[in-house]
DNA sequence: CCTACCGATCGGTAGG
DNA sequence: CCTACCGATCGGTAGG
């Protein structure tokens, strides 16, 4: 039984570690450095977690329920469609441009931490990443179902296309400020979306 | 004045400490890894450089030389214009493919990592990526004015697209071992060299 | 949630 | 290029 005081601290713990991980990455968050921005000792910020990668873990949890609550809950009331999608793709970007993270998307740095470092937290963000990308497979193979997207467009590519260009837009947003990367990031996906195989670009 | 061994031994170093960082990142290329990994006390490996920051300085422009032989130099004595510009987008996509870096493309990892830490490296690394930036918006814009790249295609806008493109690829290969991307970043980048703004895709 | 520790490793230096 | 160090910090534990 956590008592109401454990659960809060617990909280600050999260919101703080999550903050400094998008910003310095996961491996550089170190107990030292966390418990002094929160005015604990590191033993009492330890007594939180079993150790630094069950820390890791949490805050990776933490993370994927933000980027949930801010990107995915938005649109789940709506039904399958173009309009949908073009919801999600906006609230992608928003996430991305409010600096919802102090570093720019979490996941954008995260994964590209541990893609070369095997191990429980590189899994698990295989599997988080895995599962948004299955799930814009499937707002867009929906979105063909009702007609309102080409069917000739291939849901694979469409969709390593929408992660490339968002993930860019973070990538330009962070490394130059270039605030301007949202706006051409839009246009892509909106060319994209425009797409016809057979010649002409559709008219919205 | 460096003896021919000292050069030698720098070379050594150089091409260990690349790959490390691409792998696990320039922060935690520790001096301690590395020298064992060189088989180096760590005071000899600190010999041939003042810090760990100039450590990483020269391990960047390494890491740039790289980059400039295996994508920059063989287009270099073509003439301007699609064919030219086609054959940079297929050296950029063969130096993800072939794992030119151990960890994926270094510039991708080093950016992400250091674009929440201001300091020398993060300029430096916008200096080399502003350049190369440049460089493709000039292919680029020089294929337009040969007339073989439509004119209304936004060179920016291009930029940003084929950045994005190449990027996604390399995360994708990187976090899930998915080679199919390059074939994917190869059809988004056709699809935008095709692009028609009065209606009809190109046909070639 | 704390004080008081542990061995290991960090970047770096002295002196050769 | 080495041995032999330095203070600081790392993740983690004992015991309360």
């Amino acid at each position: 039984m956590k008592s109401q005081r454990g659960i809060e601290t617990q909280n600050r713990i999260l919101e703080e570690a999550v903050q400094i991980a998008s910003l310095e990455g996961l491996e550089s968050l170190t107990i030292g450095t966390l418990s002094k921005s929160l005015a604990l000792s590191k033993s009492g910020l330890f007594a939180h977690f079993g150790s630094k990668l069950e820390l890791q873990k949490i805050v990776v949890k933490a993370a994927e329920k933000i980027f949930e609550e801010t990107v995915i809950e938005p649109v789940k009331g709506l039904p399958y469609g173009k309009e949908r999608l073009m919801k999600l793709c906006a609230a992608w970007l928003s996430y991305v441009e409010q600096n919802t993270f102090r570093g720019g998307c979490f996941f954008a740095a995260a994964t590209s931490e541990f893609d070369g470092r095997p191990g429980e937290i590189r899994d698990i963000l295989k599997h988080i990443m895995g599962g948004w990308l299955r799930l814009l497979r499937k707002e867009i193979v929906e979105a063909q179902h009702v007609g309102q997207l080409n069917a000739d467009l291939l849901p694979e590519q469409a969709v390593f296309e929408l992660q490339s260009i968002v993930m860019g837009a973070n990538w330009h947003m962070q490394l130059f400020g270039d605030i301007n990367a949202i706006e051409q990031a839009k246009k892509s996906i909106e060319r994209l979306f425009s797409y016809d195989k057979e010649g002409g670009q559709g008219n919205g």
